[in-house]
DNA sequence: ATAATATGTGAACACTGTTCACAATTTGAA
DNA sequence: TTCAAATTGTGAACAGTGTTCACATATTAT
């Protein structure tokens, strides 16, 4: 039964609805503006409505985090993985920091949410997710692997693949973070000083 | 007139417990639980009455968030200053690292909390600020000039102590708030692969 | 003693997320 | 077609929030 019923459809059509107006609020009035009270008035439903298709603001919130970190694989996607393992590497950070920079409510949305992880995550499970082509850090370990192979990124004991793709993801949040929220008025070029950061540090994590 | 009235004094001493309560609740319950009703309560007065020693919430936050910098420059002066330069920087990012661990709270609140930055921020602001002892990025600042100085950190065109400064407080920044707030519990040894991450990245910043 | 200032309060306002009894609609089956 | 069941939407209410304001009290300075 691949078609679906009529209700099911509208159903569809409303939580689609409730989130498109969540997005547009936090994009046009920032996060701290979204309030049930707002997106019912936007679709033109009462506030309890939203109950009927969610059980709540937060599950709201998650399915915002949900569409916006889509977003972000679609933005990391853009970047060919033909590069030479190095530069994809850079030019995935430089991907994730326009992505911040294009997007700050959402990128603001996505690193302050609290997103709960599952308590015990193995390393094969990471393995086995990394086989999801869009997912994000499935995207960075790839390329961190790429490396590796490509004698580029040198393993040490207790710091491998997982390591340095949690690393680089970690510099490349924290410069969004700090860019976007805090001191993105300093007076640097940003872009060329991120650039040569990310560079460095891929070259530090390949000497012997 | 060094010493002040007892008016003062009492409005002094005031502030301080609504700042002390406010911290309070951040350690016990969380910063979302921080509101003036509790705030009022715990300190036996009416919601109102912190009207009269700040001007909003947000006020008080700010005077939280100063605290908590001020705290974690205390964490980051237990670092020698008469270690080597790379060994100096790794261990304040160690420290830094140590302080979101210990002050979960604290830190998300710090990391969460806009706070808005003075428009314009010259190089010679900042060489200036470096003067103070205790400011947390002006020890990491005059860390790098070390470095610098010592040759073990290379600086480039567009890319100097400014720039590597930043660079290093995004690293930091990013795995404190990945591993507090996200990724905490994937099967890591953070300290030993943050270490290394640390170790890596000033070597990459030190290389021709 | 008196006028000025500072400090604290209860009540109210406009919000927020959430619940619930109730009505209207849509659905599936007899 | 009829009828019961399930779904969907509503207004009202509840407890909570930050904030304001007229009013009373207490402290200071003249």
């Amino acid at each position: 039964m691949k078609t679906r019923t009529p209700r099911e459809r509208r159903q569809e059509r409303t939580r689609h609805d409730i989130l498109t107006a969540a997005i547009d609020i936090i994009a046009e009035d920032g996060a701290d503006q979204l309030s049930l009270r707002e997106i019912a008035r936007r679709i033109d439903y009462s506030p309890a409505a939203l109950y009927r298709h969610f059980d709540s603001k937060e599950a709201i919130v998650d399915a915002v985090c949900n569409e916006a970190n889509r977003r972000l694989g679609d933005s990391l996607a853009v970047v060919p993985e033909t590069l030479p393992p190095v530069e994809y590497l850079i030019e995935l950070g430089m991907a994730y920091l326009r992505f911040a920079d294009e997007n700050p409510q959402h990128f603001h949305f996505i690193a302050t949410w609290q997103i709960p992880m599952p308590p015990d995550v193995t390393r094969e499970d990471i393995e086995q997710a990394a086989d999801n082509p869009d997912d994000p850090f499935s995207r960075l370990y790839r390329g961190i692997q790429r490396g590796i192979d490509a004698g580029k990124l040198h393993v040490r004991p207790g710091y491998g693949a997982l390591e340095m793709a949690f690393s680089v993801w970690a510099l490349a949040h924290g410069m969004a973070v700090l860019q976007t929220q805090r001191l993105g008025r300093m007076p640097i070029d940003f872009p060329a000083a991120n650039r040569q950061a990310f560079a460095d540090f891929i070259t530090g994590m390949g000497s012997a």
